[in-house]
DNA sequence: GCCAACGTTGGC
DNA sequence: GCCAACGTTGGC
């Protein structure tokens, strides 16, 4: 199973709003790589969940429920997006800077690619923030 | 097809 | 609020 993060500014959409809603369509992805990543995610995928600007850190996880599909708020109809679902709260959230300074996340796309919203985690980058963040199944 | 101008994201 | 990074647009 493959592993992502997906980011998201808690003044427009929280993880306290995604809890609440049952099933969350990820819309408003118009980024070419951002894109080509919602279109690999598979149904059961687990992505962290992380503030930007506002906190910037992983605060939860979530699980993807319904693979890529049209975007509902694209009317060109070239975007796609996945419907997510809260899973649990990462207990003890791993702020940017604790992700900066650790040696194990070294060349994380978090840092080397500020801008993107959605990217791969690897397994072993997972396993060690989810021990960070004292985050289990 | 190149590149300057511009817009957006997100850290600080 | 500023600015760096970087994607997109449009003139040529």
């Amino acid at each position: 199973m493959a592993h992502w993060l997906v980011k998201s500014e808690p003044d427009s959409f929280s993880w306290d709003q995604m809890v609440a809603n049952k099933t969350e369509p990820w819309t408003g992805v118009r980024n070419a790589q951002a894109s080509n990543f919602l279109k690999a995610m598979k149904k059961g995928d687990l992505a962290f969940f992380y503030h930007s600007n506002i906190g910037k850190e992983i605060v939860g996880v979530v699980r993807v429920v319904r693979e890529a599909y049209p975007d509902p708020s694209d009317d060109t109809g070239r975007w796609v997006c996945v419907d997510m679902q809260a899973v649990s709260p990462v207990p003890k959230p791993v702020t940017l800077a604790d992700i900066k300074e650790d040696a194990k996340l070294e060349g994380i796309a978090l840092t080397r690619q500020s801008r993107l919203s959605v990217m791969p985690i690897s397994d072993p980058h997972w396993k060690h923030l989810a021990k960070l963040g004292g985050w289990k199944k």
